[in-house]
DNA sequence: GTCTATAACAGGATAGAC
DNA sequence: GTCTATCCTGTTATAGAC
């Protein structure tokens, strides 16, 4: 019978989804319990009955995001189509300019300091740098490019270029910064690429 | 008679130190008016006396650290190394990982929807930028780089990587992502130029 | 110009009724 | 489980004496 019917959202699960919305937008520190209620509709009996403070809820709403990134990346690497095409599909992959990388932007908060914040943030990066790393590898295998290239560090660097990128568009104003970032990146690749 | 001793430092140049330090430590909205207090030695009466408000003396502060770094910035690209061993000397410079760029990190604040702390941001980055496009153009002209490539989106994409590269370091706690990062961008670089 | 004192408000959390 | 009411603290200033 699971999944007949959609059950009404406990207010345990709308105070999650308000904190996961909110995170993203205004990142830990600037979002106030406060805020989730107004946005969940619930009142802080319900919040303090549910999670124990405000890092609490945004730990566990930060995991469920990373377990959801984490899934749709393995997702986007599972094709058929040739791995450094991958590569280059993925730079270019419609993000929201705007908001940016919600895991990146938590980065430079006094909050990335506790494990809560930490621990999501970098297995969102872990699955991200080992797919682009896996797709490099086997381009290398197929002879696209070159023998003797080290594939685990340029996924470090392409997962930078991606969080930087974010960066400069951010400060710019201008989403266009970023695709001009991956550009410049792809240009290198293809580079030493054979064909 | 200019420079012949050492002024006694004013109590407004004592906040604008303060501020500085602090912007770079903990960003705009986790430093608090008290904070610059406490850490120059003045009084609100002093700061609200010099200062209109909290934004506009982390305006000044910005303004002053940004003209610095485009100063120290043009320096070190002001030299009679080879361009394309200027660019791999910057993306290796020393910096401060524990605290990452002290621009960048304000990226993800709201206070940068505020001109006076995005444009000596942007300030930054522009000259950053364009140190690297010209060095890489130089290059280019050299017959170091290929005559196809695109040194201004390159440049763009450097100074991403820069940016994210502090990202990781300090989502990862660990200096030497920073490095990685530069090194698998470097590795490309030389992939694509002639010896 | 610098100080002390304090106001007005928001953030983070608790108590206890229902 | 959810609500209303409330508490304590820190933030961002302002007032006015010296």
């Amino acid at each position: 019978m699971k999944g007949l019917h959609v059950p009404k959202p406990s207010k345990r699960d709308q105070l999650l989804d308000a904190t996961k919305e909110l995170l993203w937008d205004v990142g830990y520190e600037a979002m106030s319990p406060r805020d989730i209620q107004d946005r969940s509709g619930a009142r802080p009996g319900s919040l303090y009955h549910h999670f124990p403070s405000k890092l609490a809820i945004a730990g566990e709403a930060l995991c469920d995001l990373a377990k959801e990134d984490v899934a749709s990346t393995n997702d986007f690497f599972s094709t058929d189509a040739a791995p450094l095409d991958a590569v280059r599909q993925y730079l270019f992959l419609k993000r929201d300019g705007r908001r940016g990388c919600r895991f990146g932007r938590l980065v430079n908060e006094t909050s990335i300091e506790s494990e809560e914040i930490r621990r999501p943030v970098t297995a969102y990066f872990d699955a991200v740098r080992t797919n682009l790393a896996q797709s490099l590898h086997k381009a290398k295998e197929e002879g696209t490019l070159p023998p003797d290239l080290d594939t685990e560090t340029l996924s470090i660097s392409l997962l930078a270029l991606i969080q930087g990128g974010g960066i400069l568009a951010k400060a710019y104003q201008d989403y266009s910064y970023f695709d001009r970032a991956m550009e410049g990146a792809l240009a290198l690749i293809s580079g030493v690429a054979r064909a």
